[in-house]
DNA sequence: TTGTAAGCGTTATCAC
DNA sequence: GTGATAACGCTTACAA
């Protein structure tokens, strides 16, 4: 009992074509026809069928948004919530819709992507992370299938088309930022080392580091993950040294949280003991206690302008789309104090 | 230059309706014809175009996922991130796919319901908040439209199919394990007060204060927001007070964490000078600094359950579904003291 | 400016 | 078991 483009061109006196045409608004049809089918699209309370329209159309106005794996703990970082809120933002206006695809593990991510590109139900895909040797980029590309990703690729970086921070860049003011305070002993705590963020401001910390005449021990590098676990391997593996750094570059907010609590466990305090410098600036960087120093990366304009790369590159397959980075801005709170204030406050 | 199924029927020497049989399996093909089939469909990579199957099935084999709007700060609540973590679980498994359903504010997003469910793109939907008087709700209901409801209904409850905890219940429990711990002065602190989980967790507290005889006054129940100004306007208004009140009840791990900090800005600390008792247990709640004491309800389960029920309602729409309660457990870690422990600290 | 008719790639119905 | 053929609901040449 659905009712179709004929029951509104029969009422309309008017051929199915010509009620198509309405739909999509065609200049070739006269405002006064125009009229008499959208009273009668309003009184049949009509509404095109979206599926009929893809097959005819060879297009669906929907993208596909790639998840990490569900069971990565990085999957309820409040990055990914931000960075959707920003494609939505940009999407909706366009009237796009928006495929959610992950999966439990890479595999069934990687099985997911393949349905949804194979079965045609997306016209483009925003990959909304980068770690090194991703079978979905090199089966995208391959398939010259179009897609954007929210971070740096791997590989080809001149092919595929990012949106990005300049991370290296960050990571360089942010450690910067630290020595003026007068830290030298400065450790860096990263997530997965596969993730490319994590890659590029680690080296923008050590280039830094080096460039300062200081050195970082290889125990004063970690990768660990989001949780409490994570936090805690950290925290032991930088109480092992002989003596703890003074400050810390941490490369996400979540697992800021971690460490302080964890420290906090110990009886060491931020930034009263440790500074800590963080990354993100995601939601909980304000509701931390105490509030993080973190880098703005503006997790909202990185998914909007991943949206409006995508929506172009769908609807302009020659006008090449080129990369694009976003600003950061280093947003200071209560994490982090000078060496010399830190060494007062101990005595 | 898509292959369809009629090159498959071709090269198989078979008609395309077999081919289609075969896709879907069909117990009248014989094993050995489908074993012909498959190869070619292998050979010739094949994948059917699942939009064309819509159209001739009447089904899309997706669900629709609806988020608050992307403005409210609800929406990086780490807790949206783990109920679709459980609803990706079964549905992966069943083969569903998630359609993403939100707009800025509350009419977008109804206007993007609208579109999806009279567009055909969903069989289902899956709404993950419920408040009162939702548009929606009563849009699907009037249109007969499949749907399930994260949260307790407001309305028409024997109507609706729901996954939720029993909120009430958890509340009270909550409330008489901070009375046990010798707390007469309690205050409330929750989100929105137009949200159903709000609504049941308040009547719980309230409930149980009365029935042990102690009176809670208008200006100890507060409604905020979830971010750090909200966690600010919540404990300005209890700093008002002309005592603090010993303990709180706050609905959301995300608002604790605000609080805290809050408090904190204000040399009051949690647990020492003021117990916290939260809810929700996301992953936050244990990054938090302290840990959080937080009723855990499960969300992950929550979606799984959702998933579930939707997807059969879907499959055998004439079994009537019914709701589901998930249990929920009280996870004790370090934000709540003892009354009298609480008062030792102070002298 | 509008109508006719042939697709879009499947599935479903009815034969055999 | 398998094959023709008509839907499914829309778009788009091509005609008029």
């Amino acid at each position: 009992m659905t009712i179709t483009i004929k029951d509104v061109a029969k009422l309309a006196n008017v051929a199915p074509s010509t009620v198509s045409r309405v739909i999509s608004n065609s200049p070739r049809i006269s405002e006064k026809t125009k009229r008499k089918v959208r009273k009668v699209m309003d009184e049949l309370n009509y509404h095109p069928n979206l599926n009929a329209r893809s097959l005819a159309n060879r297009s669906t106005k929907s993208i596909g948004l790639v998840l990490p794996p569900a069971l990565d703990a990085s999957f309820q970082n409040p990055f990914f919530a931000e960075v959707i809120r920003g494609v939505t933002a940009y999407s909706n206006q366009k009237e796009y819709s928006l495929y959610f695809i992950t999966g439990k593990n890479e595999e069934e991510v990687e099985q997911t992507v393949n349905k949804t590109v194979r079965g045609r139900r997306v016209d483009g895909i925003i990959l909304l992370y980068s770690k090194e040797n991703d079978n979905i980029i090199d089966y995208l590309s391959e398939h010259n299938f179009p897609f954007v990703l929210v971070g740096k690729p791997y590989h080809y970086i001149e092919d595929i088309t990012y949106v990005d921070n300049d991370n290296y860049a960050a990571a360089r003011e942010v450690t910067n930022y630290l020595i003026d305070q007068g830290h030298k002993r400065i450790a860096f705590v990263g997530g997965e080392s596969s993730l490319l963020v994590t890659k590029n401001r680690l080296r923008g910390f050590q280039d830094t580091m080096q460039l300062n005449g200081l050195s970082v021990k290889e125990e004063e590098i970690i990768f660990t993950s989001f949780t409490r676990d994570g936090g805690r391997k950290a925290v032991n593996q930088l109480m092992e040294l002989t003596e703890l750094p003074s400050a810390i570059v941490v490369t996400d907010d979540v697992l800021s949280l971690g460490i302080i609590s964890v420290f906090q466990e110990h009886g060491i305090s931020v930034p009263k003991d440790i500074s800590i410098i963080s990354f993100n600036n995601a939601i909980l960087a304000e509701l931390a206690n105490p509030p993080l120093t973190s880098v703005d990366i503006n997790i909202f304009q990185l998914g909007y302008e991943a949206a409006k790369n995508i929506i172009s590159k769908i609807e302009e397959p020659d006008g090449s789309e080129k990369s694009i980075l976003v600003p950061y801005k280093l947003i200071v709170r209560d994490t982090c104090m000078k060496k010399e204030d830190l060494e007062l406050v101990k005595s």
